[in-house]
DNA sequence: TCCATTATGTACTTTTAAGTACAGAACTTA
DNA sequence: TAAGTTCTGTACTTAAAAGTACATAATGGA
């Protein structure tokens, strides 16, 4: 019984998503969303609240595209080493060429030191440990197929390492049979 | 034959490195710097021009630092992976614990979007450029330790991209076991 | 049809921080 | 010691961006 709202707010979400990935939290204005959304500045306040939990918002649903999506790469039947190497190849377009240029939106956030703001940093913290769990998870499942001596724990943070490199020097655009040979490298670490 | 300044510009560049560090680019003040140093504005403007020219300052001498320690460790005699897992192994303080918060100024302004401009891309490409070269020399040179297939210049941007994804993921500030416990995996690659 | 309620848009306030004008201080050299 | 030059500090201007007041529009229900 009220004026229903003009706009869906997932769609302001991935219009956020897109300025704040460009830019950078700080540098990114509410002006250049609102410009972006045709969304006036009340609404989004009154919608998402300030600039750090619109933010969160934000980085949440990002969150949680990649982990749904690590989840179904992960789950694939065969070897553990292929699922994982199909899902640390599945990031090249985003840490090689152009794509690459705006890297990972949670590494950017985590490496960003404005950003100390508890919530933020739990919400990054949690998507990581999510995401080692899930790696974890899987060789620990398939540790049959491994050497004697194989530590899954140990390897998934290794994993987790080689992606959070990958994300950062995507800033520089590298060659993407570069990091595909990164990544080879790196997988014969799971035998 | 005028007046001489009353600062040395490295004190004051080491103050600014301090406050960029901590809050990143965007978040430091111009204030905060004059402030920490005791220096006003105008005589920080005189001496190193606008804020990016500052910061500029700022990063060559934090890369000039790392490079220099990279140069020594490296051209330690011996089999290369030591000197190699040596030099990680340095990283350690900075990439767990208290000091990890900070991670590593390169990367977080690699990692800033805000940061796009021309000159700070490149004095950032030159420094990664630069340490993988430096390890690509070493293991070329030592390249008759390593099995048949060794790839050096592969293996180069493998350690690059760990060491990258060590100080991305520095500010969750992890046990420092657990980071030796990767450099070791990692170094059982070059073999 | 009128009312209560919630969204919208314009235009504002406020704050913060970058950058600078200017007067005066400190030094060198003639 | 005076002139010329460059540095220093106070106080300012300016710009940008976060957040909001308020009048108005749109809806559901009585």
């Amino acid at each position: 019984m009220a004026r229903p709202r003009s706009f869906d707010p997932d769609d302001v979400l991935e219009i956020a998503r897109q300025v704040f990935w460009q830019k950078g939290f700080q540098a990114a204005s509410l002006d250049e969303i609102t410009a972006a959304s045709g969304i006036a500045k009340p609404s989004l306040y009154a919608a998402f609240g300030d600039k750090h939990a619109l933010f969160l918002r934000v980085l949440d649903r990002y969150h949680d595209g990649i982990l749904g999506w690590a989840e179904r790469t992960l789950a694939q039947p065969g070897p553990a080493r292929e699922a994982i190497r199909q899902w640390l190849t599945g990031f090249i377009p985003y840490c090689s060429g152009e794509k690459g240029q705006r890297g990972c939106l949670s590494i950017n956030s985590a490496t960003d030191g404005s950003l100390d703001q508890a919530a933020l940093r739990k919400s990054i913290e949690r998507y990581n440990r999510r995401l080692e769990e899930l790696l974890c998870t899987r060789l620990r499942a398939d540790r049959a197929q491994f050497k004697k001596g194989f530590d899954p724990d140990i390897t998934a943070h290794t994993v987790m390492v080689v992606h959070a490199g990958l994300m950062a020097l995507a800033h520089q655009t590298p060659d993407s049979k570069q990091v595909k040979a990164v990544i080879d490298q790196v997988m014969s670490l799971l035998a």
